[in-house]
Order: structure tokens, then sequence, then C-alpha cells
DNA sequence: CTGCGGAGTATGGTTCACGA
DNA sequence: TCGTGAACCATACTCCGCAG
């Protein structure tokens, strides 16, 4: 793979890939001074290797796009070449994370006593706001192309289905909501969560961020309606009041897609998800 | 009054079936 | 072939009762 055309200039920590990928995001390409401003952004690394990174990164990109190298396998090669295990172990170390191997394997209709039904990977919150970019961008449906261009490493049914589920999750928040999950982030910001906007939050800080639930969680839902921006399907609060920074983030998909190199260990890293204690 | 444990419930992810 | 809807299953979280 490209795996080691990465690693080969200088390491990259999953910190620094993610600064790198929120200041590409903070940054577009026409900003003054582009490449300083993330170079001061990614702690340790200097505008060289910046540039360098990023010049890998596009033409992995490139590649992708033009065909030449097949989406990653997901799931299972996840499994091989990495990291999934950091990364997804999103709520409290929980451990079904080692076991996702050979994927589904669309072919084999094995009856779910014969193959055991593989463990869920969670959803990270990057992959989220990757997945609530595409869907600005390609709309509702088009999954296929949010899961080539944007969240590149779940599949396309994995992104329909995450959708579904988002999508049932936005139509019940007017009912009333006990918990906060991942999928009340309706809008994407560089990097951060822009707190809901107010839709199902309610909760006082970006609670919706630490993810494992804040004990907030508790409230009983104070919206009573339909929240503003959520209509029903389509696009509810999305490409609606992301506006501003998102705007420069949309439309440049190639700073978000995690290029093969990239895409199973440092993009969909780590992520915010549990701070720890 | 505080801490612990168990039961119940919500949430998230995968898989299957059906229709366009 | 792809998208959608529904069902199934596993896990995490919350609530409640009991013991110390």
């Amino acid at each position: 793979m490209t795996v080691d055309e990465a690693s080969n200039s200088s390491e990259w920590s999953r910190e620094q890939d993610k600064a790198f990928e929120n200041a590409l995001a903070t940054y577009p390409e026409d900003t003054s001074d582009r490449w300083e401003k993330i170079a001061a952004d990614v702690p340790g690394k200097t505008l060289e290797e910046i540039k360098q990174h990023y010049e890998l990164l596009q033409d992995d990109v490139n590649r992708i796009e033009s065909g030449c190298v097949p989406l990653p396998a997901y799931s299972s090669s996840e499994g091989s070449t990495c990291h999934a295990g950091d990364e997804v172990t999103s709520k409290k170390g929980s451990d079904h994370l080692g076991h996702f191997n050979s994927e589904s394997d669309h072919g084999s209709k094995n009856s779910r006593s014969d193959q055991e039904r593989r463990k869920g990977i969670a959803w990270t919150e990057d992959e989220h706001r990757l997945f609530l970019l595409g869907l600005e961008k390609y709309g509702k449906g088009d999954w296929r192309s949010i899961s080539r261009n944007f969240v590149v490493t779940r599949t396309p049914t994995q992104v329909a289905s995450h959708a579904q589920k988002y999508f049932i999750r936005l139509n019940s928040i007017n009912k009333d909501r006990r918990r906060s999950s991942i999928h009340d982030i309706t809008s994407v910001g560089n990097g951060e969560i822009l707190a809901t906007q107010g839709p199902i939050t309610g909760e006082p800080n970006g609670a919706a961020t630490g993810g494992s639930s804040a004990k907030s969680a508790k409230q009983p839902s104070q919206l009573p309606a339909a929240p503003p921006g959520v209509g029903m399907y389509s696009s509810p609060t999305i490409g609606q009041p992301i506006g501003g920074p998102l705007v420069s983030t949309v439309g440049t998909p190639v700073n978000l897609p995690a290029p093969p190199h990239l895409a199973y260990g440092a993009v969909v890293p780590s992520a915010p998800m549990n701070m720890g204690p």
C-alpha cells in the first residue's frame, strides 16, 4: 500500500494527522499563508513536512478518484493493518473491536447461525462529521459517493445504515430523548463539533462531544416541537447553519477523505471520543 | 445515608428482503 | 445494481431495590 510512503518522511502521529486534517479544513486553499498557518497548527511539523504530507495526501486522493486505488477493504483490511483498535475504542474500551474479520462478504449469504454477526464498529465523531459533509454535498441517497469521497473508511452500505439510524434519530428528536448519541451531531465544524444548534442537545456544554453519555442525558427533552433546523429527512440542519467555516470544508473533499495510508489509522483515529475518566 | 448489584431500556451496527 | 426499510443482536446506560 502506500502506508510506507506516508510514514517514510517522518512519523506522523495520529494527533498530528488530526491537527493537520483540521487545519486543512480550517484554512481553505485561498487562505494567505495557508501553509504557515497549518504548520503552526500541527505541532512538531515543519512547513516542509506539512507540504510533503499534503502532496502525498493529494496523490492518494487522485489515485482513489481515478480508480487506481481500490477503495479500502474496510473492516477486513483494517484488521490487518491496524490500529482500528485504538481508534474505535470509542466507548469505554469496549472489547468488541478485535474481532471484525472478513467483511460480511457479500456473496455469502450465510445464515446468522452460520456466520457470527459482525460486531459493530462504532462510528467516530470524525466519521460522522465526514458523513454530514458528504450528506450535505451529495444529498440523501448518494451513499456511494459519500462513502467514496468522504467517509472512506465505511462502505456505502455502512453509510446507508448509519444514515438510516441518523434520520430515525432526527425524527425522534421531538419525542423524548434520553441519551445523547453521536447522531445528535447534526452539523460539522473545523474538527470541532458545533454543539448542535439546539435541536437535540440542551446539553449545556459540548456534551455531545464527550460522546459517552454525559450524565446530562437524563435531561428530558426540552424541545417539544421539531427543532428549527431539523426538518424531516433530506437536509435537516444540514446544509444550513453550517455556513461559516464549513463552507470551505465542503467542496474540498480532498481535505477530508483519508487516503489509504491515513484512512485506517490516522484519520478516523482516536477521535476525542473518551477523554478518559 | 451511601454503595453495590441487577433488571430494564435505549442506542448503534449489521444483515436481510424488497422495490426502483 | 443500488437504495430503502425493517428486523435482529450486542452493548451501554439508567433506574430501582437491597444490604451494610
